[in-house]
DNA sequence: GACGAAAAGGTAATGTTATAACATACCTGA
DNA sequence: TCAGGTATGTTATAACATTACCTTTTCGTC
């Protein structure tokens, strides 16, 4: 397997959404799991290269159907399941529990929690960071005595986009 | 089907995460669907009553086996599911999206949307009332443009009684 | 009460998402 | 090179959810 030419660049803007090239991001996933004495695999790096192409939250069998398509490679349920769980542990993708379906994380470099909006209608997803949310769910967490492990926020209703049709 | 004996009383008590007595909470569920029309027949009512029976975000398979264990009533999955449907739409309950499992809401009166608090270890839920995390969210989505139909917040964790045993 | 329409529920089959259990391949370092 | 760990492959099945179609119940109207 090559190495792609570029180099990881932490992306400093806040408000990008991950308008990356496939060779940076790949890059800086290589960069993070080596950090963390993990390795992304080629067939890691192509489940997470087909979640980026989808462009939208993608279940677990679109994404073997899609391996097959666009890699020749054709695995089972448990592949794909324990490559997604790899890609989550790493904090590379994220997985939308209202729809059962994976995205990969614009910037997993970043340490935050991420919020998602989530269209009903093209299915496409948003990806938002957003300290204010983790921090009052943390005050109430601790108003409970709970220890907050995963928040998951995902806001579900129309895209811009979209929001013309569905009056 | 009889009538509970009490008559339904909106829960005043911001704190309350309704300890109310199941009759109350009947009542009240009868009177809410009644207001606009909708009738909480026997099945929807026993379904309603096993969930808070339950004291846990609840599947639809073990709600089907707790039906018959407890009414000895034998339905199949689309049956259990068409009175979730019912009951959701009714907002007397919610589904846990990160669990696929259903809870009953502690004050189907009030118009607010829902955070859960789920504990990964005994599996409990909390459920709490925050305006400020809607309204940061609901910020958020004016900004991308988007319509917020459904806010879907569950935060994952260990609760007071299981925090000390997961040290 | 008889009737017809609408709502609710029952049944069988199937679709979709996820995991268990076990086998094999593939690195990597002593 | 070979022992042990990590990753992947394979088979089967569990868990969650829906489609399509049919029967029963409810309820207003005559």
């Amino acid at each position: 397997m090559e190495l792609p030419p570029t180099q990881p660049e932490p992306c400093t803007d806040p408000d990008c959404r991950g308008q990356h090239t496939p060779a940076e991001r790949i890059a800086l996933a290589m960069s993070l799991c080596a950090a963390r004495g993990n390795k992304l695999t080629t067939l890691r790096r192509q489940v997470l290269e087909l979640l980026w192409e989808r462009g939208r939250p993608t279940g677990a069998y679109a994404l073997m159907q899609a391996l097959e398509l666009r890699h020749s490679r054709r695995v089972g349920p448990p592949t794909i399941y324990r490559a997604l769980e790899f890609l989550m542990a790493e904090r590379l993708v994220s997985k939308i529990e209202s729809r059962n379906a994976y995205v990969p994380r614009a910037h997993p470099e970043r340490q935050h929690d991420c919020l998602f909006f989530i269209c009903s209608i093209c299915g496409a997803s948003t990806e938002l960071e957003n300290p204010r949310v983790v921090q009052v769910l943390a005050e109430d967490a601790a108003a409970l005595g709970f220890r907050m492990d995963r928040p998951v926020v995902e806001v579900e209703g129309a895209c811009p986009d979209c929001l013309p049709a569905s009056a």
